[in-house]
DNA sequence: CGTTGACGTATCATATTATGATACGTATAA
DNA sequence: TTATACGTATCATAATATGATACGTCAACG
């Protein structure tokens, strides 16, 4: 990996891109001090790269508040990533005949770094707002999609993985102990599957079956979350299960061939 | 606006941008060269570019092909883009229900520029992968929400809209009479709906009614694409519209007081 | 098998370009 | 009114991006 000091950087670029980071779930509209803030650059440099992301289109500007925002173009960038994506467009059809099954939310997600992201969404009953968007990225073991994925891994991934990722307790119920995420991944490489249980919210029930790649390991899965209220883990594995695992095998074979080594 | 020359105008970040923006639906994975040659900059400039998006995290690289890929870093764009629009929040629950009621495609649309983008779709049936997607701009004359949405400007601006705004023939039954389209705002304006046949691809109805924001303009719109095999237009306005429209209207109130004058 | 060309990579002297301290204008609150 | 915080504008300085150039590798071709 490069060094941030080489010829080959472009620091005013990177420092741009710090800007459109500062935004998040937390921080939908900023002003220019708290851009400047929240990057750690100076005034200047925030008003001069703010400036520039204005002009371009990538940042949107209230002319009372003075206040930035995303753009549409962001959506477009998604856009772009959806093409660019070998997996998108063989699973999106077999997902939405899976949501229209199952009348029950469907995601897609892959694996990236030591978190999944949601890469499709398909909400089938109204949930909380983050379970209805793309894009959001979850600590990969806390979730039925990332422990469906790790299952795949070779032993020695495996265990490093549970060992070293990262965990944040989202709900008092949030597994902390690494020791029963082991036996909950355990279960999945047996079983082809993964459960999870209010990790990220009270009462929520996920259940995973991975997609395989070229190699054997999983680089994505595909999850449904239902309610604790009106489903037991019995009643999913009859119902929800065979219908998910089948979607997840025929998404498994149009992939291979794609998407090697990508870093 | 800012002139390009401006001292508060950082031409890295405006370069590297373009490096960004090089990625769409036919170019989903660019080689040095290419991105060189599409983005308009020297070969040396280009490296350094891509370089810094990829030690950023911003571009994926295949170490066998040296070819780069937009990362997921886009869909976290696209993720804080999600929280930071305040419709979206009010009418994702409420689109839900009219996708589970209506059993049909349905569609979020704002208006951006002289294009409509897609915001949030939820289908329901198999269609084109274009077609389920966020983040595709389309000309707002040619669909039924643009329609529906320039219907609720002041005469003047609609006039405006209608004789100078774009039309790009998709099919070979793209409108491209601007009379007949004036035709078609004059009656979404009359009725509150807006109705598009074959515009896009053959065979494809859509109908979508406006989201009313503070100052009595539509900024979005709802909408919904059906087939031509299976629907009419009598049935569309019988069974679809009133469901549309009541979602349309829930979601107005809910999201005025937000969104003044962003540019 | 050697040649050619296309491409990704690396280097470096030059001056273009970003820098950030500073000052100004304005709105809000004390 | 005064004080404070913020967005805006300017400018001398030097840090940083520039792009011409050269090198290494691979594949196609004669």
């Amino acid at each position: 990996m490069k060094t941030k000091q080489d010829t080959l950087y472009v620091g005013s670029l990177a420092k741009g891109l710090r800007l459109l980071r500062a935004f998040d779930e937390g921080h939908t509209d900023l002003s220019l001090s708290e851009l400047a803030q929240r990057t750690g650059l100076d005034k200047s440099a925030t008003q001069r790269l703010a400036n520039t992301l204005h002009v371009e289109g990538m940042l949107d500007k209230d002319p009372a508040t003075r206040r930035f925002r995303p753009s549409h173009a962001w959506l477009q960038l998604a856009y772009a990533y959806y093409w660019s994506d070998p997996l998108i467009g063989q699973a999106m059809p077999k997902l939405i005949n899976l949501s229209q099954e199952l009348g029950e939310t469907v995601n897609l997600a892959e694996i990236s770094g030591d978190h999944i992201i949601y890469v499709s969404r398909l909400p089938c009953k109204r949930t909380y707002f983050a379970a209805t968007i793309i894009g959001r990225r979850l600590p990969a073991l806390s979730t039925s999609g990332g422990r469906a994925m790790i299952a795949t891994f070779p032993e020695d991934e495996r265990r490093h993985a549970i060992e070293t990722w990262p965990i944040t307790p989202f709900t008092p119920s949030t597994t902390l102990d690494r020791a029963l995420i082991a036996t909950s991944i355990d279960d999945a490489a047996r079983d082809g599957f993964a459960v999870s249980t209010g990790q990220m919210i009270l009462n929520e029930i996920g259940v995973a079956s991975p997609i395989i790649g070229h190699d054997g390991r999983a680089c994505a899965a595909v999850q449904c979350s239902v309610s604790a209220h009106t489903w037991t883990r019995e009643r999913i594995v009859a119902e929800i299960l065979p219908k998910l695992q089948d979607t997840a095998n025929a998404i498994s074979p149009a992939f291979r061939a794609h998407r090697a080594g990508w870093d």
